[in-house]
DNA sequence: CGAATGCTTGACTGCGGTCAAACGATGTGG
DNA sequence: CCACATCGTTTGACCGCAGTCAAGCATTCG
């Protein structure tokens, strides 16, 4: 169904799209991409990265929502990143403490094994040396992503880390072509907002009526509608860094600026 | 003063001491750590990896305490990290953002430049294989501390994560041997303990005064004693995996233990 | 139809923030 | 040497954001 006719895969369009946005990949990594085969279906609450043995296996997400829950000992959970389709999961290099942990299907998930990608980035560096590039910037990305859940997990009110949470998925989604006009699908449960937010069920569900009620956001059925991108953007503190290099602060002087 | 009388750089000691509790380096690397010269001296305030020309440099810290804040735009501030001697930080490696964050001294601080140890694994990666593979283990242990800070700042109370904090530090102390009995150095400004920990100053104040009355800890001068490890272990949740690979849950069902 | 899942709302509580003042230690200049 | 400023800690009073408990509603599904 693809305007050039293609053999329709239609999972590794999305991670190709991305990655071209930022590099420019020679036909060889284009097809290698392309000929990615066998995809997964993983149920909800199911782990996508650990395989039978318990030894982490690469997959990239082609369709459905993910996370990476950290679980309390008291039972309540802790998410550390939410993944989306076109996210790469249980990337092998440098063996990284975040693609260690357990991904898992949040709704229905289809993904393919990304195993050939780095089966072939380690066969011949030279060859795909602009895929693996693009992997480290995907890498780059997501660690860029941690650190500001930290901030706002650590330094936001209720309402700012909603709004906050809301425009990185905007943006993210964005950068997939799945962001249409406003709009863009939602699947995730107030408690999974949750427990990526660090708040309560019941305080989600308040923020996000004041968000309504205040008509920076519409939310229906899956579906958000992002009403007012700039007033969102100033209430929750949030810059758009997904460049390569981070932006670098002014004043050496530390907290100086507490007033 | 070494007992084996060598050239007494501090320095590097501190690094290798570290390195050695967990990987072989052959001669040539150890040499190679010891020869660290042109020590530079950073007044509290100071920015350690911005060079001059805004590129960052790679350096070790040999003496004093150091954190990676990020300003909000409001002026209050929350701390990414802490680093302590034998961290090395502006790793070039992969560009991590975590790296390419300005790093800020607390106290007065001594670095070395670890420029030398880059381009030696540069030039000859073989023959510093042993090295190269030791600082991507600093690298892995540095991002497990960043997955532990999420879950702290998210789902953690005020007293959790102040005790947290201090047996993370507990543990990163005593593997550079900085930990003489229950006691060790704590220079950290509860002010700073607050942005490390999302925490007002005033509350910090309030949960440190508890765990004394408890007695929990005790915290005279700059000094902290840590009273009853276990006991705070046991509160705070924390899990001592400082190894190579994580602990992987149990549980393919997600968050199913929600009572 | 009932059961399960997720959303919504209200009442109440408490953890932790804010404001303010005072105290102790350290340092500096007249 | 003392007066004074600075920095960090400590304490009290007050308040509000967000958690908890509980019930009811909406939607989907078997």
């Amino acid at each position: 169904m693809n305007k050039r006719g293609m053999t329709g895969n239609f999972t590794a369009e999305l991670l190709l799209r991305r990655i071209q946005k930022v590099t420019q990949l020679s036909p060889a990594e284009v097809e290698l991409l392309m000929s990615l085969q066998k995809s997964k279906l993983h149920g909800p609450g199911s782990q996508i990265t650990v395989g039978e043995g318990g030894d982490v296996h690469p997959r990239i997400i082609a369709v459905g929502w993910a996370c990476r829950p950290r679980i309390l000992t008291d039972g309540r959970c802790q998410m550390l990143s939410i993944q989306i389709p076109g996210d790469v999961v249980g990337d092998p290099i440098d063996q990284r403490p975040l693609d260690m942990v357990p991904v898992v299907a949040l709704t229905p998930v289809r993904t393919v094994s990304a195993k050939p990608i780095f089966d072939a980035i380690a066969r011949d560096p030279v060859k795909f040396r602009a895929l693996a590039s693009a992997l480290a910037l995907l890498r780059r990305q997501e660690e860029h992503f941690l650190l500001d859940h930290v901030v706002r997990l650590g330094r936001h009110t209720a309402l700012q880390r909603v709004a906050h949470c809301l425009l990185e998925l905007y943006h993210r989604l964005l950068a997939i072509g799945f962001v249409h006009g406003e709009c863009f699908p939602m699947p995730l449960t107030q408690e999974i907002l949750g427990d990526l937010l660090g708040l309560s069920l019941v305080h989600v569900n308040r923020v996000l009526s004041q968000l309504k009620r205040d008509s920076l956001i519409e939310m229906r059925s899956g579906v958000v509608s992002v009403l007012d991108v700039s007033a969102l953007t100033r209430l929750a503190d949030f810059s758009v860094t997904i460049r390569d290099r981070p932006v670098v602060v002014e004043q050496p002087a530390l907290c100086a600026a507490h007033r």
